[in-house]
DNA sequence: ATTGCTAAAGGG
């Protein structure tokens, strides 16, 4: 590597995060605290129909009954892909989220080798350093300080891969990686997403769509950061982080290696919320999306997409009404029934039966649709 | 390909 060009990302290893689910984590002093949050408060079990009242009606008063997918999963975020595979399927998401390891064989290699490509990509403009490492305030700290040795990298040399981007969107906090950012030689700031296809073929439409509206939603967040509206309080409010808990030893030491000398998560978040405010970082300009042939690298098809901001916010306000509980997850229109072609739920979708039924009993009388 | 009280993305 040159000189200049040295760039060390560094990178949480998926050991130190596995570290997390352990029974060291809940050995540590928090571990009452953590407990007392996990456990169900003891009234809930007494309220199983005591009296005349439908049981949901007696929960429903307190609060109780409508836990949303989002807290029934427990998720504190959402990742941009979820809900980029909510344009795909919404009901294929929530399987998967359902039931985790239901998913398929073969395509894992397809997935695999994209993985691979991706990686391959991002070596090539910088290193990785694996940092041990025992906490999710951790885990956000190594986050903050790839976006902290990024920036100025994106403004000298022009180009950063895997960027990390956060923030509050309709109430709820999204996460996500930008693939590619880079200046054109307009000076233009571009955003780049890169997806293999393992056949050398044109993503059809719905592909194109989904794809579409994951860099949209990107460049939406990433303003929003540059502009200041994502700050360390929503980030604190939204994971349950301590701001003043003192980071890993680990991460202490690459931080101080990288000039960065901070004692806790929260001191961190203030210099990445100046650093990206003050870094006369534009907002995105472009959004482009190459597909490429897995095998031979073939550029199959490029797009260059138009951010319609109005669109997009009214999909993912739609896509977070499920996730809140406001609304039943739906599964793909009829024109798009070809996407259960590839689904591993297909035998056991609820979607699937409903619509079935209706055009079985509908179809043979009227010959119109339905 | 799972994995998760959270690594997000990986492709169709």
């Amino acid at each position: 590597m040159a000189e200049t060009g040295e760039e060390e990302k560094v990178s949480a290893e998926a050991s130190g995060f596995s570290d997390l689910s352990d029974s060291e984590f809940l050995d540590l002093e928090d571990a009452q605290g953590s407990d007392a949050l996990l456990s169900k408060p003891g009234p809930s079990s007494e309220l199983s129909g005591n009296d005349g009242k439908p049981l949901s009606l007696q929960k429903r008063k307190r609060g109780l009954d409508i836990s949303s997918p989002l807290e029934r999963f427990h998720f504190k975020y959402l990742c941009v892909t979820d809900l980029s595979a909510q344009n795909w399927c919404e009901q294929q998401m929530v399987y998967g989220k359902e039931l985790p390891d239901f998913l398929a064989p073969e395509k894992a290699a397809v997935l695999d080798t994209g993985a691979s490509i991706h990686l391959a990509r991002e070596l090539e403009v910088h290193d990785l350093v694996t940092v041990p490492i025992t906490t999710t305030e951790d885990a956000w700290a190594i986050k903050f300080l790839n976006i902290l040795s990024m920036i100025p990298t994106l403004q000298s040399e022009g180009c950063i891969r895997e960027f990390p981007v956060f923030g509050e969107v309709e109430g709820v906090l999204l996460v996500g990686v930008i693939d590619e950012l880079h200046y054109t030689v307009k000076g233009e700031l571009e955003l780049a997403e890169l997806k293999t296809r393992r056949r050398p073929t044109l993503p059809l439409e719905g592909q194109k769509k989904k794809d579409c509206f994951q860099v949209s939603l990107y460049k939406f967040i990433f303003d929003a950061m540059v502009q200041g509206k994502v700050t360390p309080a929503s980030l604190i409010h939204h994971t349950k982080l301590c701001p003043e808990k003192p980071l890993g030893p680990s991460v202490l030491t690459h931080a101080q290696q990288g000039g960065i000398f901070v004692k806790c998560l929260g001191d961190l978040m203030e210099l990445v919320f100046l650093a990206l405010t003050l870094s006369d970082l534009p907002v995105i300009d472009i959004l482009k999306i190459e597909y490429i042939h897995q095998e031979t690298a073939t550029v199959l098809g490029t797009e260059i997409i138009a951010f319609e901001e109005k669109e997009m916010r009214d999909r993912v306000r739609h896509y977070l009404a499920y996730w809140m509980g406001h609304r039943e997850p739906q599964g793909v229109d009829v024109e798009e029934a070809w996407k259960c072609r590839t689904c591993n739920y297909t035998d056991i979708c609820e979607w699937r039966k409903g619509s079935w039924v209706l055009s079985n009993t509908l179809e043979p009388r009227a010959k119109k649709n339905k």
